[in-house]
Order: structure tokens, then sequence, then C-alpha cells
DNA sequence: CCTACTTTGTGATTGTGTTCACATTCACAT
DNA sequence: ATGTGAATGTGAACACAATCACAAAGTAGG
């Protein structure tokens, strides 16, 4: 199978055009152009033209696209026409905060199961979700098919859950601890680590200011 | 002044190597090679050293590099050897996680400031932070020279806020709504989104499993 | 002092993603 | 039908980042 080579980043704004588009068509706006998806997204007109190319031709020459037939085949493309079953590991801080956040669901993600090791939390129900003994992740993740998986426990458990993850058949970890993971190659690993995000913005400012002084 | 132009990507991976060399050298490792780091880091040595030679030359050719002085070397180099104070604006399911974590301050960071406009949570302290009063956001950020600050309001507050924190002389704004901040060039914003992050491993492991196969 | 060995520092190369610029295509009016 | 205006789709150029590969510079041991 030849796949044409997709960029990483062109999938991240798939994701953000959709989210847009579904906001301009809530306003009525039924046709969108290049250009102003490119103004609501604050980037250029070329660059959502070409993302979208890489899957085919969706648009009208002279009109624009059709705001929700595109908003489905954006969907398919990105796979999220379905659903998409998360399980959530560790609920302190973050996972708490996470299991409250009720706009997944509109983005076409479900928190559907949760763990902690902690006897003080497991039968707790947050949100919607009842707190699980971490023993059981493997079995229940296994049998349930969950996919993608987020891990927020402390920093010198997360390698330990990871593999038992790998071990149930996870494909996806989005991690909140700063990382130090090595999964195989067909496990997807992203870590969010807001100290990294931090430090570029502080030697951003100072840079930027520098330069135009 | 002429800056050789430095990756962004680099930037954020010099603060790693700093949390990675603050570890090796609690364990004991007082010189450190490229090789070593790079795997403690996950990455090629050839990238580490790149990485460094943008702002000098710190190792010695046949050893490697002295953990605690490279440690301080690039603490100066993104700003972090004075501890940055920070502001948190929304005190909901994310700002208080923030406010509960720890790890920030030794990492250079301290939240030393925490607004909410919900007269039930003014007042209240979490963490050992008071929460104020939205209304003063301006003039307290202004007075106390804070820099960066961390918004965690509802998506619909997001560019209000975000308004009223440039008339404050902020510099970089951490966001976690999903953007559509039009800020203008000497303001730095850095969106957290969890839900691109997830749509893009989602996408990947479909991908990675197909061209497996 | 010289040889063998190690590791740094970096110009050159490769790879990846963004932007440009224009030919192509479509809707519509005449 | 045919011309006009508008927006798409895309090869080519550009910009930025990762990696390679090797000279330079150090250590250690005789
Ligand atoms: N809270 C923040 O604002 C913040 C910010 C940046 C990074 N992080 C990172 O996110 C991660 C989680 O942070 P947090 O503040 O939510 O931590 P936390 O300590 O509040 O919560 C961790 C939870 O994981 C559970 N746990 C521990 N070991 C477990 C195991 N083996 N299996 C299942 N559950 C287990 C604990 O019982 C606890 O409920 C950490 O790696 C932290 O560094 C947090
Ligand atoms: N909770 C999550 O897991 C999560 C995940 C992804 C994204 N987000 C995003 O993060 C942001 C915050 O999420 P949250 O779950 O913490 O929301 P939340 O509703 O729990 O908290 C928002 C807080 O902001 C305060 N607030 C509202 N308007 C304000 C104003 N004008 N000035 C000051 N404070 C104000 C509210 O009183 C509340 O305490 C949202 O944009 C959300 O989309 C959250």
């Amino acid at each position: 199978m030849i796949t044409k080579r997709v960029p990483s980043e062109t999938i991240g704004r798939l994701f953000r055009y959709f989210r847009s588009l579904s906001c301009l068509l809530r306003k009525g706006e039924e046709i969108v152009s290049s250009k102003t998806l490119a103004e609501v997204c604050h980037i250029k007109p070329a660059t959502v033209r070409k993302d979208l190319s890489y899957f085919g031709e969706f648009g009208t020459r002279g009109v624009g696209y059709d705001a929700a037939s595109l908003i489905n085949k954006i969907k398919k493309i990105i796979k999220l026409d379905k659903k998409i079953n998360v399980a959530l590991v560790g609920i302190g801080n973050i996972g708490r905060a996470l299991l409250k956040h009720s706009t997944f669901e509109l983005e076409g993600f479900k928190i559907v199961m949760a763990f902690d090791n902690s006897p003080s939390k497991i039968g707790d129900t947050v949100g919607n979700v009842m707190i699980e003994d971490a023993a059981n992740i493997r079995e229940r993740i296994e049998s349930s098919g969950i996919h993608l998986v987020i891990l927020a426990v402390p920093d010198y458990a997360t390698s330990k859950v990871a593999n038992v993850l790998q071990l149930a058949g996870a494909k996806s970890i989005l991690s909140f601890s700063p990382c130090g993971l090595s999964m195989p190659a067909d496990i997807q690993v992203t870590c969010i680590d807001l100290s990294v995000e931090m430090a570029r913005l502080v030697y951003n400012s100072c840079v930027d200011y520098r330069e135009k002084v």
C-alpha cells in the first residue's frame, strides 16, 4: 500500500478544522472558503488547501467547501466518525479534572473507564465514571478493546503502568509525566509537559524583546 | 545584536537536559557525555551536541560535560537562573490541579498569584495561594511585574481575559482553551489542546498499523 | 613526546513542513 | 456559448530542523 506521506501537523490541524467548521455551521455558514477557515484558525489559506489535498478534492473551485459535508469527510479521515473510547489511569489532581471535563464528549472522545490504586479512591464515582482497581487494568482494557489511554499517575509509577498498558493491547498513550517512556514502535506516546512549554515561553519572550530593541 | 537563529525545539530540549542532568547529578554522575544524556532523553547524541553548540562550547573533548556546571549554563541560557513568578487565572478543574502541583517549584516556576471571578472561590486558599478577585487582575499583575500567566478559564471567557492580561503587561500566556487567541506579536501564546493530541494519536495508531500489515 | 583512544563541535546533507504562485475549474450573467 | 470573476488544487521554492560524518582537541599510558 502506497500512502502519500501526510505531515503529522496536518492531522492536528484537520481536527481544528473540524472544530471550527462545526462552529461556523452552527452560525449558519453553509459554504466556507479556505480563506474563511484560515482566518478562524489563524493560519494561511494555502495551508488549509494543502492539508485537505492530501486526502482528495473536497471543494468546488470558485465557490469553496460545503461545511457539512467537509466535516463528515474530515471525521472519516481522522477516524472520529465513531466515538473513541478512552481509559484514564491515575485519578489525582489532573485525572479528576479530566473526568469532570464535559467537552471531550462533544469532540468525539469518551472516558469510559478510570483506574487508581489507592483504596480510598477505588469505588468512588467522578463525573459519570466509577474508579476501578488498577490491579484490573490489563484484564479490563484488553477485554473492552480500548486503544487510547490517558496516564495521570505520579512520575515514579509512569513506566510501570505503561508496561501494563502495552500488555493490555493499548495502542496510544497520552501521558502527563515528563516522559522517559520507551515503548515499542507500535505504541504511540505523547507527553504533555507544561514546564517545557513555560520554559519556551519565557525564553522566547526574552529573545523577542531583545530583537526588537 | 546578531543572534544566530536557534530552533525553537532546541529550547524545549535544553529544559529537558536541565531536568535530566539534575537527576544524573543526584545519582552521583558528575561527568556526563552527550551519549549518556541522549540515552536518558531518548534522542541522538548529535542533537544534544548541536543544541548546546548554539550557545558556546561547554564540554571537554574526549571527556564530556561537567554536569553541575552545564546545569548552571543551561539555566542562564533559558533564563531560569532566577525563579519565574507565574500568575494563574481560572481556578476550576484544571486551575485547581495546577495549584496543587508541587513540582513546578523544583523546576524553577512558582505560582504566586491566582484569580477567579466566582464569589464563592475568591478568598479561598489552594496550595499556598489565596484566590483573588479577577477584577483586580490588571492592577495586581502590572504592579508585580509578572510576565507569564496561565489561563484556565472557560472557553467563552478566554479572549476577554487575554486582553486584560495584555493591558497588564503580560508577555506570555499558556492557555488551556482550544485557542482562537489573536494577540499582538509581542505576546507569546501557547495552547495546550488535549483533544488535538488525542486525535493525532488515534490517527497515527491506525495508519502505522496499516503500514505494517 | 608520541600513539591510541575518546568525545566534542560543526559544516554539509538530508528530511520534513510551509508557503508561493498559477493553471485549472466552476458558477453565473449576458 | 462564451466571458468574467472567484476559489481550488498543486508542483516548485523555500525555510526550518534532524542527522551524519569527520576534523579538532582533549586524556591516558608507555
Ligand atoms: N497536577 C498538575 O498540575 C500537573 C502538572 C504537570 C504535570 N503533572 C504530572 O501529571 C502526573 C499526575 O499528576 P497529579 O498532580 O494528578 O498527581 P497526583 O499525585 O495528584 O495523582 C496521582 C494519582 O495516581 C494514583 N496512582 C499512583 N500510583 C498508581 C498506580 N501504580 N496505578 C494507578 N494509579 C496510581 C494515585 O493514587 C493518585 O490518585 C504527574 O506525573 C505529574 O508530574 C501534573
Ligand atoms: N478540565 C479539563 O480536563 C480540560 C481539558 C481540556 C481543556 N480544558 C479547557 O481548560 C479550560 C478550563 O477548564 P476547566 O475544566 O478548569 O473549567 P472550569 O469551568 O472548571 O473552571 C473555570 C474557572 O474559571 C472561572 N472563571 C470564569 N470566568 C472567569 C473570568 N472572566 N475571570 C476569571 N475566572 C473566571 C470560573 O469561576 C471557574 O472557576 C477550558 O477552556 C477547557 O476547555 C479543560
